[in-house]
DNA sequence: TTGTACGCGTTATCAA
DNA sequence: TTGATAACGCGTACAA
């Protein structure tokens, strides 16, 4: 833990020329001592102190990384593969740009708050706020945010959006089902906001274009905290049985909900089609496999570091960045029963 | 983003003060100051800065954790379902000790050392690492150390671990195979080091109490990466026909073995039986079912970080500890498939 | 080309 | 009970 002062006294020189050659500024410094210096530090593997840094600075090279936690979903935020993927992506970008990323789970915006200028933070990613706590947030913190999937329209004048094209989504997916005949089509979701809405949108537009109405009963909500999921589950199976098809707004629920039915011993895709979205291990290494909605979900990480990282520069941004789904077609959607018995 | 010196000002009164107020050194400091200050603090929000406290307390508050990447397995570690659940364990019992986390990936020993250096880490928390990364970076970083699921005996001397009993797991899973009268069982893994070592071990136990020898080709050895695994998978399949049994791993291994073997119109565990590690979301949602051994991942980061703080407020700790398995039974190993037909 | 001296925000020591 | 002042390690303006 050896200190720059330190390096001067043994190398009988000044903090100045040491700090100069550290900082590779060249012609500050001759080309002699600029040897010795690297040589020894080398030797004694120095290491700058990063909060000196950082105090000297004001810039903490921090990228913080705050995740609003949902009550009923899970005890702990990071198992969500959807979470640790973004995550996953986040981190290496920030990483290669010589940041480190700092993440801070609450439920509290204020303790978000306290945080985030505890540690001088230079940028903010921000998810699973809900749209007024982005604002809120943003109000005070007056450095470069990014936020994922939010939906508020009022936000992006605070900061810039990495979002998904989730309408578009589940519009191609259930229009896939239209098309290959099915007409009563259920969807699964545990609510009605943001992401979820947009996705429940898409398939109402799909399905308002072969000319059936949506009803409100067409609404599946799966209660996934774990002392209602069963319940929940065996209520949706008997439900089920009035659709051909399924589109979930998850592949985790399209999964659950697969198992769910199979255990009441309904067949998949012949007793009824299951569609998931986000395309991830679980619905590809189960069988049938899984028909989804692809989304990059580690590039969405990385898209938004990469844009705060820009705006860290200074350059502008766009406010609003969406990426795009394309649909996995496999093995867990099929032609409606009846349509398949007339052999069409 | 007011500092202490400000307040003072304002308040015509000294640093000193404020921060006895601050750190509720009662005594110090009279009632009446004392509701003046805390007044104010709260009517500006007040937030230390950290980098300056580190500075001045020479301790962070950081909680630093080291994962070593492996090249052949994911492009990004952190999407690996067990290190999340373990970040996640970790991250909820350092943030409620007041800590903070920070993650850092890497496969250089020594940009881990200087990451940890440069931070001034108050501890670390080590995974992936072989045996002797962790030993030299314990000589060469002076603070508490604890390591997950190290098998090196060594280490124990430098640094405290937490494992789990991962021999007894598999012993008793095939110990139950072989009470269903299965002798021809596999052993499936990507390597047979650590703990993938341990578990190995505890399958040939099992095996050899019942008379059976193990043979290198009961080995199958499979190949994550993207561009060899449908290669492997097909290979083990083939090879697969000889056993009544598979002991996998990893539930991630086990379900994609299941699938591979459903693939090409094995059925399970009719056909063969499968059983799995972990004890994760992906065997408890296939179907059919995964009969696994438990462990409790998030427990482990809990455990670690745990015993990590204790050894930070100076107490002594084991240098060793091992969490518990535990037989999951569903539906994914049966009786193999002669003593099933003949009804025993 | 090199060195001196100060500031960053906080805590701690010691004197008033 | 309160207040100066030094110290933590680094960066930098300015002087030499």
């Amino acid at each position: 833990m050896i200190t720059i002062k330190e390096i001067a006294a043994r190398l009988n020189m000044s903090t100045t020329t040491v700090s100069n050659v550290i900082h590779g500024k060249d012609g500050e410094v001759s080309e002699e001592t600029r040897k010795t210096v690297e040589e020894f530090l080398r030797k004694v593997d120095y290491v700058p102190n990063i909060s000196a840094r950082n105090l000297a600075q004001n810039e903490s090279k921090i990228i913080g990384v705050a995740l609003k936690a949902r009550e009923d979903k899970y005890e702990n935020l990071i198992v969500d593969p959807f979470v640790s993927e973004l995550i996953g992506g986040i981190e290496e970008t920030v990483r290669n740009a010589g940041y480190f990323m700092m993440i801070y789970i609450s439920r509290d915006t204020e303790k978000i708050m306290r945080y985030v200028s505890g540690w001088n933070v230079d940028g903010l990613i921000l998810f699973g706020m809900l749209d007024d706590d982005g604002i809120r947030v943003s109000t005070r913190y007056k450095k470069p945010i990014v936020c994922v999937d939010t939906y508020s329209i009022e936000g992006l004048k605070h900061f810039t959006n990495v979002g998904l094209d989730d309408e578009k989504g589940t519009y191609d997916m259930v229009k896939y089902m239209t098309d290959q005949g099915h007409r009563r089509i259920a969807f699964l979701s545990d609510n009605k906001k943001g992401v979820d809405l947009a996705r429940l949108t898409g398939y109402k537009r799909a399905l308002k274009e072969t000319g059936a109405e949506f009803h409100e009963e067409d609404f599946l909500q799966i209660k996934p905290a774990a002392d209602e999921i069963e319940a929940s589950l065996e209520e949706m199976c008997t439900r089920a049985l009035k659709y051909t098809a399924i589109m979930c707004v998850s592949d985790l629920y399209a999964v659950t909900m697969m198992s769910a039915l199979m255990d009441r011993g309904i067949r998949i895709p012949e007793g009824i089609s299951v569609a998931g979205f986000d395309d991830n291990l679980l619905g590809s290494l189960y069988r049938p496999a899984l028909t989804t909605v692809h989304q990059d979900v580690k590039k969405k990480g990385v898209v938004a570091a990469e844009t705060l990282l820009r705006r860290l520069k200074g350059e502008e941004t766009e406010r609003q960045i969406i990426l795009p789904t394309r649909l996995v077609i496999r093995d867990s959607v099929t032609k409606p029963r009846k349509l398949a018995l007339a052999g069409l």
